[in-house]
DNA sequence: AAGAATTATGTCAGTCCCTGACAATTGACT
DNA sequence: AGTCAATTGTCAGGGACTGACATAATTCTT
């Protein structure tokens, strides 16, 4: 094995029968991980016990993934991968924040297939109330969400065609945005777990916020 | 030992010889633990070392620290907890946008005190640079800022007369302006080490850049 | 279709982070 | 001085991870 790739990038399958197995490993892997980790929290979770439920060594889980949090963030890593890839396909035309904005709504509405092609949707959408009451997986989900928005810098400063390291706003733009997002997310996961529909609804409700929430008065 | 003070919260000193060598043994830790970093690096360095270069037990560094992070980022926490304070003393009148402004300004003037009670600024200037190239410590120090924003947010509310469960805009803005925040110390600290005068610069200038970047049209 | 070359997996040993339990020491208080 | 409480050290052990090497499974070659 020279390189897993990441559940990031997927490449569209040379499905050999070795690809199939280490891709069936991976997705079984990483249901087991989050069943247990469902069921009896992530601390309490061993690797052992994971690489038990999935029938491979500790050893192998290693190889697929670099830690215990990775297989945790893993189906969070696809979608961003795909958000990375909607703003990618909006229009040269459009403005930063409406893409953004339209790119992540274009995110939660392919988001359920490439969910449900690893882990039951349910099981999914467990996990987010598990990273933000599990301190260890919410510091490394934050660290992924800040190498995306890097991602998402640079591909706004490439549609502007702008130096990003010279022009700030870039970088400035998509941090205020990845803060709403995570405000969003969390906000949606505090409300008890509705679905989907909802999450759509909550970001619309919070990034129309943006605005009134710098002006300077906000007694309207 | 029934409960260590946070780095946060440094209470006015109640000054027994037991109180004073607790604090000392804390300091020491802080500096042993960051020179060594700087010198070796995060992960090469045992928590075994550091608590040989401070003279106490590994048990006894457990106890004043929950873990190798903790004492990585002692320094910065005691910063965060600076810039809390420095809110709560804005004047209620301030608009809540200018009131976060004003903060960290005054936060990073404040600042050098703060830090030189404890190890030399020029050792914990080169802690930015260490955070931002370990990802473990960049995931800490994320999550950690995460809770600052949490604190500030509920300022905002407060200042505001607002429920911040009922309206989202102290979280939205705290998470706008935290986002902001965090990308001027990177950009901060990819520049080579300036002081903290420079720190301050960057701050308005990046700060300025929010309200253009969310503009329409960045073609001005 | 059989052997050679790759690649994936398992086993083992070891390091490091972190914790509970208990004993020993040290400062506080009368 | 003597008691009480808080701090520290020692020890044993669990769990995350890694390097080294052997084994087994695919793929490639002829």
């Amino acid at each position: 094995m020279q390189s897993i790739e990441g559940a990031a990038a997927r490449p569209a399958a040379p499905s050999g029968l070795r690809e199939r197995k280490k891709r069936r490993t991976r997705d079984t892997l990483i249901r087991s991980a989050l069943e247990l980790f469902s069921r009896k929290g992530y601390e309490r979770t061993t690797v052992d016990e994971i690489a038990e439920a999935a029938e491979v060594s500790q050893r192998t889980f290693f190889r697929y993934f670099a830690n215990k949090e990775e297989v945790a963030l893993a189906i969070q890593s696809a979608v961003d991968a795909l958000f990375l890839a909607a703003l990618r396909s909006r229009p040269a035309a459009e403005a930063p924040l409406p893409a953004l904005r339209e790119a992540v709504l274009d995110t939660w509405d392919g988001a359920r297939a490439v969910i449900e092609a690893v882990v039951p949707l349910e099981l999914h959408m467990r996990t987010y109330g598990l990273i933000e009451s599990t301190p260890q997986l919410l510091a490394a989900r934050l660290r992924s969400l800040s190498e995306v928005e890097e991602g998402l810098a640079l591909e706004i400063a490439r549609r502007e065609g702008l130096d990003p390291h010279a022009d700030p706003r870039p970088h400035v733009l998509v941090a205020a945005f990845g803060g709403v997002m995570r405000v969003t997310t969390r906000a949606w996961g505090e409300r008890g777990e509705g679905g989907l529909d909802d999450l759509r609804e909550l970001t619309v409700a919070y990034l129309d916020q943006l605005g009134p929430a710098l002006a300077e008065n906000w007694r309207t």
